[in-house]
DNA sequence: GTCTATATAAGGATAGAC
DNA sequence: GTCTATCCTTATATAGAC
């Protein structure tokens, strides 16, 4: 029962940052927020960048997690929907992170190596799935549009949360990633070929119900 | 001589805001950096807020003038060109405002419904531009692979300097547009017909030297 | 218009009792 | 583990002399 508390310091700063930005997340707002003192927060914690720092770790190794693709898999467009629904969905949980990065990166700048890794590493797995729906005839790039697909992908799954939910009025938590997926299948969709594009339209009309 | 006091307070606020992030920037930097006094910058803006709302307001401004685009405009693809380009420029010049959006919006609320604004303009603007190329016989498409172009159109352009300083090292001051151009062209061209694709091709490779 | 000095407030963090 | 009280630093902003 003790314990928990720290456990309940991560995911009451995770549930704060994400709704009013991080800066603006006082060390007395969580702990006000929990109903312990400032002293408390402090006694778990060293710091506040401790708990920046932890969470970043918990979004790196989801991501990791997630990004774990074997170059040799054979994806089905079906099961590409649901790999996207998964990773909108990790975003979306640490989306403080891409919602004021210059300053989060300049105050916590031990972040910055790992943030352009992870970044690398979506385009990476972009790129073996690509090359999978190359190998089943779904697909057929040259390298220059390949290059810029991949690049493409990765900077929308990135900011797709913030760009949505900039354009729509608050209605912020828990907005689900649907919009984000099909998205992404109308970037894929031009490049397949006449039989895969019509299974992936229909996938994502299905996709907004 | 005396009056230019003022403008030299908002262009080197701009520059700072740009370079480490408008948070990180105090009104003892913008003075200190100027060689004048914190109380003769307050003697020329009564909040630091009115300088962001000041900076906000050129941006605002340019892009109501860059957006200007009559609806029945036929444009050549070297002049989307140059169009994306002028885009680029500006929103570069700006940058700060989307590297750390939520803060900004949260800190200064005043701005919100107009920068939402701004965004629904530029998609109407590529909605404008696409309507022209299809009128031309360049590009054919159907509503919803429209919609969904204009929307990815509009999301690139806002984030595109972000994502692309994120994955570079450093080196941030007076990169060029071109790459953002190119990136955008890309998005464009699986949608045109062959010989208009063949063209934009051309101009992309141009483009990077 | 410009300066110096200072008020005020807020946030991060520590000390020591319980 | 948790609390209360407090310190330290930094940032915005003002007052009043020049």
């Amino acid at each position: 029962m003790k314990v928990k508390t720290r456990e309940r310091i991560l995911s009451t700063s995770l549930g704060l940052f994400n709704e009013i930005g991080e800066p603006n997340v006082t060390t007395l707002l969580i702990s006000d927020e929990m109903d312990i003192s400032p002293g408390n927060l402090y006694y778990h914690f060293r710091s506040k960048s401790d708990i920046v720092g932890e969470l970043f770790g918990q979004y790196k190794a989801d991501m990791d997690d997630l990004l774990a693709i074997p170059p040799d898999v054979d994806v089905g467009l079906d099961q590409l929907g649901f790999f996207l629904h998964l990773l909108f969905e990790t975003l979306e949980r640490y989306r403080f992170l891409y919602h004021d990065l210059v300053n989060i990166l300049t105050r916590y700048p031990d972040l910055k190596a790992s943030f352009r890794k992870i970044l690398k590493r979506k385009e990476k797995g972009f790129r073996i799935l690509c090359d999978s729906l190359s190998r089943q005839h779904h697909m057929s790039l040259d390298q220059p549009s390949l290059d810029a697909l991949c690049e493409q992908l990765t900077l929308t799954v990135c900011y797709w949360e913030s760009f949505d939910s900039l354009k729509e009025l608050g209605n912020r938590n828990g907005m689900d990633p649907a919009r984000g997926v099909y998205q992404v299948f109308y970037l894929l969709m031009p490049h397949l070929t006449v039989s895969a594009a019509g299974e992936l339209r229909l996938l994502a009309e299905d996709y907004l119900r």
